[in-house]
This record gives structure tokens, C-alpha cells and sequence, in this order.
DNA sequence: AACGCATACAACCGCATGGAA
DNA sequence: ATTCCATGCGGTTGTATGCGT
């Protein structure tokens, strides 16, 4: 009955990654792919429980990732998205492709929150409260407590008010006249031929941290045939130390990081390697689906989609407006 | 230079859900 | 039908870093 305890507690290495572990994962996500995470501590002897394994590809080593200072258009986005779906972090990285939900949160909780608070604050000073909006607001940024005093009704109110915003949203979105579609990433991710920057910087860094320590410490890394990988990998960054890492990257994942990465936030084992068999059917399926979604989706939609999300006239608008 | 506080972000924790055994 | 695991998600915490005094 069931399945062995995916790890057990004791002896799971805890608090942040090393350069080491990263590129262990790395080697090994490259071989196998994304997905069994249970195994990869495992067959990697990392002391890291496969949540934190997975977790660390997700939101760090994975392809794709662009890190750093986010663009007005994708704050205003972000906004205007935590007003239409709330704190559904996932589902609004699915439409900013290139972050990751957990990067998306935090900017939302150190950046966003504050500017909208502190903009509100000085709005609600100036005129008469609006409560409606305040209390949609004040929700939206305490993690839906409901411990301040809403009146069912004026929930009831507001909840019909987003679903009426929501439909207005669907309905721009899908209206002829503006062309667009607004297709979450999740289903996109299959085609998306959208250039991004993958992790080549965050590998980079990583390799670049590990060799100022790999002088030291080489043999670190001393089990199992992914440490082969391991060592190919530290030898490659020795070689071309000072020169360009992306190179690097590009042996180890086998696409140059300026191309569109093969399948959009996950990295692709089947176009990567050849061993990468398990993913062969499914990259048939998404052949199948490109072609519909080709059919369905222009390249420019994404762009339009963008562009429409940042039109959008939610309220977070006109508060975002410096 | 040293200290304390604030901020940003990586990582962890706990829960929900779907699915395999 | 039941148990239990894998995964995904959102909230929270811990730590490194920056900045002011």
C-alpha cells in the first residue's frame, strides 16, 4: 500500500544552495529532466529533501528565469492581475512567463503592496472614503483575513463587481477587435516561440562562485555518475574561465541561452538530449497542439495581450501612476 | 568602525488535490 | 475503498545586504 516516505527528515541539509548542489541538480535535471524529484536526492546524493529540490529548479535554475528588476509593464500587470485574480500568484506568472510565481510574491509583498498602500493612503486623505474600494483593496493585500469588518452584502457587492470585471476582461480579451487572446502560459508553454533570457545568468553565477572555490574543494563532489557530470562541468567552466559562460551553459543544456528555450518555463530533455525518450510522446502532443494553436494564436498576440492587460482599466491604474 | 534597523529575497512549511498502489 | 505519496500552491520565516546614525 502506497509509496515510501519521499524522504525522511533526518540528515535533509536545510537553508541555501550551494554552488555545488546547484550544479549537481543542474547535471542531474539535464540528464533525467524535470520531474521524479523523489529520485534526485536519491540518484544525486544531495541532502536535500526533493521538495527543495524541486523548488530550487522552479524558482532559480530552470530556464527561462529572468531575475532582477522588474519593468513597469510587468508591475502594472502584476497589479492589475492581483486585482482580477487575487493572490493567485501562480496563475499570474503564467502570464509573465519569464517570472516565476515565488519571485512575483515577494515583488508584490516588498514592492507593490507598499506603493498601493502608501498611494491609497494618500488618496483616501485627500477625498472621501470610498469603501468599496478601500476594503477591496485592504483584502486584497492582508491574504484575504477577513478580520476587518465587511458586511456580507458589500462582499456580495464586490465579489459581483469582480466577476463583472473579470467577464469585461474575458471579453476584451477575446473580442475581435482587439485580436488578442489571452492565453495563460500554462497552455501556451508548448509553442511559445517568444525569445527570453533563460538562466544563463543565474548558471553563471553559479559556475563563477564555484570556481573561485572549486580550487579547494574539486573533490567535493565525490559519488555517483553524476559527479562525472559534475566534474566534465567544472572543468568546462575552468576552461573557459574568463571567457564566455553561456558557452558553458550551452554544452551543458545543449541550446545556446539567447535561443527561445525549447518548451518555454521547462526545461525539455527530449530536445536537449537524445536519451530523452519519456518526453517524445509528449512533444508529438504538442506538435499537435502548436499546429491548432498556430492556427488560433498569431505571434503577436502575446505582445497584444500585454499591451491589453496594461490598458486594462482596473482602479490599480490610475494608483500605480507615478 | 560599529551598531541597529529596514529591506529584499531565497527557502521552508503546511495544506489541498490528484493519482498510484 | 482506502491509504499514502507527489506535486503545486500560497503564506511565512530566516538570512544576507544596505543604509543611516
Amino acid at each position: 500500500m502506497g509509496r515510501p516516505p519521499c524522504c525522511d527528515k533526518l540528515g535533509v541539509k536545510k537553508g541555501p544552495w550551494t554552488p555545488e548542489e546547484d550544479i549537481m541538480l543542474v547535471s542531474y535535471v539535464q540528464k533525467h529532466g524535470p520531474g521524479n524529484w523523489r529520485q534526485v536526492p536519491i540518484n544525486t546524493g544531495l541532502l536535500r529533501c526533493s521538495k527543495s529540490c524541486r523548488l530550487r529548479w522552479a524558482n532559480y535554475l530552470r530556464p527561462g528565469i529572468r531575475r532582477g528588476d522588474f519593468t513597469d509593464d510587468e508591475e502594472k500587470m502584476i497589479i492589475q492581475l492581483q486585482s482580477l485574480l487575487g493572490n493567485k500568484w501562480a496563475a499570474i506568472a503564467s502570464y509573465l512567463p519569464e517570472r516565476t510565481d515565488n519571485d512575483i510574491k515577494n515583488h508584490w509583498n516588498t514592492h507593490l503592496k507598499k506603493k498601493l498602500i502608501k498611494r491609497l493612503q494618500m488618496g483616501f486623505e485627500d477625498q472621501d472614503l470610498n469603501h468599496n474600494n478601500k476594503d477591496r483593496f485592504m483584502c486584497s493585500t492582508t491574504s484575504s483575513s477577513s478580520s476587518h469588518s465587511v458586511s456580507r452584502g458589500q462582499w456580495e457587492k464586490r465579489l459581483q463587481t469582480d466577476i463583472q470585471m473579470a467577464k469585461q476582461a474575458l471579453n476584451d480579451a477575446l473580442s475581435i477587435d482587439h485580436k488578442s487572446i489571452m492565453v495563460p502560459q500554462t497552455i501556451k508553454s508548448c509553442t511559445q516561440k517568444t525569445i527570453y533570457p533563460c538562466s544563463t545568468d543565474n548558471i553563471a553565477k553559479l559556475l563563477k562562485g564555484f570556481m573561485k572555490n572549486s580550487s579547494n574543494n574539486n573533490k567535493a563532489c565525490s559519488n555517483s555518475s553524476i559527479n562525472e557530470t559534475s566534474d566534465e562541468l567544472i572543468s568546462e567552466s575552468k576552461a573557459s574561465s574568463g571567457t564566455n559562460l553561456s558557452e558553458t551553459f550551452e554544452s551543458i543544456f545543449g541550446f545556446h541561452p539567447s535561443f527561445p528555450s525549447p518548451n518555454n518555463s521547462d526545461f525539455s530533455p527530449a530536445s536537449a538530449s537524445p536519451e530523452g525518450s519519456v518526453f517524445q510522446e509528449e512533444s508529438k502532443e504538442a506538435l499537435q497542439f502548436s499546429m491548432l494553436e498556430n492556427w488560433l494564436l498569431d505571434q503577436t498576440s502575446e505582445v497584444v495581450v500585454k499591451e491589453d492587460l496594461c490598458n486594462f482599466p482596473f482602479d490599480g491604474d490610475t494608483i500605480f501612476e507615478d
